[in-house]
DNA sequence: TCATTATATTTATACTAATAAATACAACAA
DNA sequence: TTGTTGTATTTATTAGTATAAATATAATGA
């Protein structure tokens, strides 16, 4: 037989990732978090006897992870940094890229758990909380203006945001994060410029204000049912972005550079022969 | 004003961070995949005009990403390789080590999310698929012997696994294989043994038998109903569990070696005075 | 001819040394 | 007190060298 190289073929583990897994089997032992300090570089070299570039590897990995800050500086060094949805976020793009993901796919987990999500914040929502939904609302009727439907459609997502921040499930609100983040940077690529879109953002304004009532009324089931609805509705109006997901997934928050061709992508087209 | 150093601002990207994100931008550009090779690293040093150990940090990152993969020899190198959910999920888990979390919230996903994707597996199942899922079957009725209730528990898991493999909405499948392999470590960790274990895990194996006889007749909602209950079911055994999720995040598949003390540990209880 | 072994080449991996850049903190001057 | 400047500390980056691993290819043996 071939003897296929099978992908979960243990390859010898490399320095670099021994240092980084001790540290952070320190971290979990320990359990420390934001603001604790790692010893600094010279101090880890004579620990784990390494030198300076595979130390550097090792914390490199933990910043990548989203587990640790390097500053330069006195008072500088490796701070624990107990890391957001960010990290998270950015590897399950990079796995979506290679995957086929469309629309309709999304929402089939967004009016499952938008809903969820929305019941999960009945009588958690602050003062403040309220007063950040009235702003977004008459952000979203304020600004019904010409060319900015885009503004419209960042500050409708802006709206399911506030509410993810509420939630008290951290899996929860970061699923239901990702999915509204993913669907931001849809509308940037891809202009959802609908004919019919005016009445679209009318109908969503009324679904975010019809929820702000139930909300204030406690009503848990009003909640699920508008937020069903809403979610549905929106989906139906999804037609405009259909395909074409997890081509620009790579490059999540490089929108404004993004124009810009790389390096490397010059410098094998001019070279023509490779 | 004491001007808080606000987590998002803007530090100055470094200069690894910068080829790194050219090498993404050329991959999206140019639509690469699986094996497509970069240029190795003298190339790149010469093309960026940076040290080995700045371009070494830029291939770090991509590997930890699980972009591409670092091999050494001829034809070795920085290969791409489409990132599975590893390193997704090791992000994930990173970011809920630091969150509360308990097996209710798991459960909230979990009843809703194996619903949808028991649902959406119906009619995309091979007669290979059934083989698996057959052959899981007996191995659950088989091994109820003694003290094998975590490989009973593990079988019961992987059942699961075998239907989200046969998912074609990426991201449900994705998100129920994360919760799966967490309840699969939880079990490692704390050995779920309740009394009524082996009614349970009866219980388990008569829903798996069930479901398997909706598939095979096509009955998208007995399916619906089956796991519903299944999971509620599941949820209502949970209790051994409850709590202390979210402790032993960090070092996830490192369960055989979780009994090594960290040479950091060592070192900083060693020296009393830090 | 075929399989096995040795060798050479390519490549990442790891180490050493030195300079540059950034920042906190203290010392100083107005 | 306030603002500036210097200095020490720490990472960031560069440069060069040496080692180890993996593979293709040539050499060897049956």
């Amino acid at each position: 037989m071939p003897q296929a190289p099978l992908p979960t073929a243990k390859r010898r583990p490399k320095l670099a990732e021994l240092i980084s897994d001790d540290i952070k089997r320190w971290i979990a032992a320990e359990s420390l978090g934001e603001g604790d300090r790692l010893p600094n570089e010279k101090a880890l070299m004579e620990l784990y006897g390494s030198a300076k570039a595979t130390v550097r590897e090792a914390l490199k990995i933990l910043e990548v992870e989203g587990l640790i800050t390097l500053k330069t500086g006195p008072k500088g060094g490796a701070v624990i940094n107990q890391p957001g949805m960010e990290p998270a976020s950015r590897m399950l793009r990079n796995f979506l890229h290679f995957q086929q993901l469309d629309g309709r796919q999304v929402y089939q987990l967004r009016k499952l758990l938008e809903v969820e999500l929305a019941a999960s914040v009945v009588g958690r929502l602050t003062e403040d909380d309220y007063r950040q939904l009235e702003a977004n609302m008459t952000a979203c009727t304020c600004c019904g203006g010409e060319e900015d439907h885009r503004r419209q459609r960042f500050l409708e997502l802006e709206f399911h945001q506030l509410l993810a921040r509420a939630c008290p499930n951290p899996l929860l609100a970061f699923m239901c994060q990702f999915l509204n983040d993913m669907l931001r940077d849809l509308v940037v690529i891809k202009k959802a410029y609908v004919p019919e879109r005016k009445q679209f953002d009318h109908a969503n304004q009324d679904y975010h204000r019809q929820l702000v009532e139930a909300y204030r009324a406690d009503d848990t089931q009003r909640v699920r049912r508008i937020m069903a609805e809403h979610m549905a509705d929106a989906e139906s109006h999804m037609s405009a972005l259909e395909a074409e997901m997890a081509a620009q997934m790579l490059i999540q928050s490089d929108v404004l550079h993004s124009h810009h061709r790389s390096k490397l992508h010059n410098f094998l087209t001019d070279n023509t022969a490779v």
